[in-house]
DNA sequence: CGGCGGCTTGAAAGGCATCAACATAAGTGG
DNA sequence: CCACTTATGTTGATGCCTTTCAAGCCGCCG
């Protein structure tokens, strides 16, 4: 039996950053579109920040390569955040951006962010919303065992996607398991393994890449304590 | 013989937060402060939101407890750096937050900070610096080894508290074993022997808590790949 | 002086990485 | 559309690293 996955509309309606949209505002701050396939990249490492990238569609992952030609992910960005936060203070891009899927973005020049923030300060109160709970973000990453972490991630990708169609509580997984592991500092074979063992659980189910949580609660216990949202 | 530790000078000249402070402002927008002793809490886990805390001098760690008891520190909070961004959000506050020593913090009104940022755009500018530096922290809890976990955060430390007196790199470490390694995730003998291990290899020395960086290239190769600063 | 918390060190157990072999899926070119 | 190739996921065996448990040490403070 397929699982049906909820879809994930796309409409700038619902984008978070749509009051910094050129769409909507007499400010014309967002002026380029990107459309990223399947491991495209923005290539941006050691360039000079210009501004940030909103992912209107699909998934980004930020990651570096270490001496070893390890791939160390540091970050996800799904659909309605935005990457290029981190690299404001350093005045550059720390990480190469690549896609995980079909992924759209709009690109936010940064010096025409900051007149529309200085001129609506409504719009500067949203915005230290959003960056307030970026900080949040990735808090499990220091859970002790393999499990915990893995189902604080799951959970945590949930409530990011937030996505609920009707009793079904499921969506598409946009990562393989390879770079769940390498963002989960953790081995593929674990993820594989962790996976294997909530599925014969009943505690999960996983179909083509699309995941149900059949029993949220037992996966919250699992997580413990490393949850903040 | 005595480690001669870096003092930490107190001034609100160098405060990072020194623009927002009423003593520099027309607008008053910093109220209270806040005298802490060692182990004394804000405790402010589960209120609302009102506003930030610069730590003017000392240290802060924001903390859960979870169900088992265990302590799960989230964050640390030093000198110059403010604790409250992570709660703006949410409307209240997650974490009950302890200082680690004798502790000053000068209390931000959130509303009227709001006030400030919209009427400076400088202010703004600065302010979103500032915030993007605090998304970087802690991006080497994920490293897999303790041992690169130690010293990656031995030298997030060192950079975050910005000390060097001539010739000596050493600084006071603010927290106990035990504090580290609920920080980092690791059993407090864990960090006992890696420290151990350290002061062997003559990487660094610990006396007192003031700790001396004798060979940071050798502790930066340890912590290979998971510095991003 | 005694008690207590923090640090150190040892021995044992357990969890995860690593290596390897295989299965399955996806992508490519003829 | 099939044959081939490559990427991704699964499963088992082994070894290493970190936790856990236990005991002892040291400095601090009442």
């Amino acid at each position: 039996m397929m699982i049906e996955c909820a879809s994930q509309k796309s409409a700038c309606a619902e984008c978070s950053y749509e009051k910094f949209c050129f769409n909507k505002q007499s400010i014309k701050i967002s002026g380029k579109e990107h459309y990223l396939k399947k491991n495209e990249s923005l290539n941006l490492s050691e360039d000079k920040f210009k501004g940030l990238y909103v992912i209107r569609e699909g998934a980004l992952k930020a990651y570096k390569t270490d001496p070893d030609g390890n791939e160390l992910i540091h970050g996800l960005y799904l659909k309605n955040e935005v990457y290029g936060y981190e690299s404001i203070y350093k005045g550059e891009y720390f990480f190469s951006a690549t896609a995980l899927c079909e992924t759209i973005l709009c690109e936010i020049s940064y010096p025409k962010f900051l007149d529309l923030l200085s001129s609506n300060s409504h719009l500067l109160d949203h915005l230290l919303h959003l960056m307030s709970h970026q900080l949040t973000f990735g808090a499990y990453l220091k859970s002790i065992t393999a499990q915990q972490r893995l189902a604080a991630f799951i959970l945590d990708l949930f409530s990011r996607l937030l996505i609920e169609s009707s009793s079904l509580i499921s969506f598409y997984l946009p990562l393989s398991y390879q770079d769940i592991g390498r963002y989960l500092g953790l081995a593929t074979e674990t993820i594989s393994r962790i996976f294997s063992q909530l599925k014969k659980e009943k505690i999960i189910s996983i179909e083509n890449k699309c995941i149900q949580l059949l029993q949220i609660d037992k996966l919250k216990s699992i997580a413990e304590g490393f949850l903040i949202h």
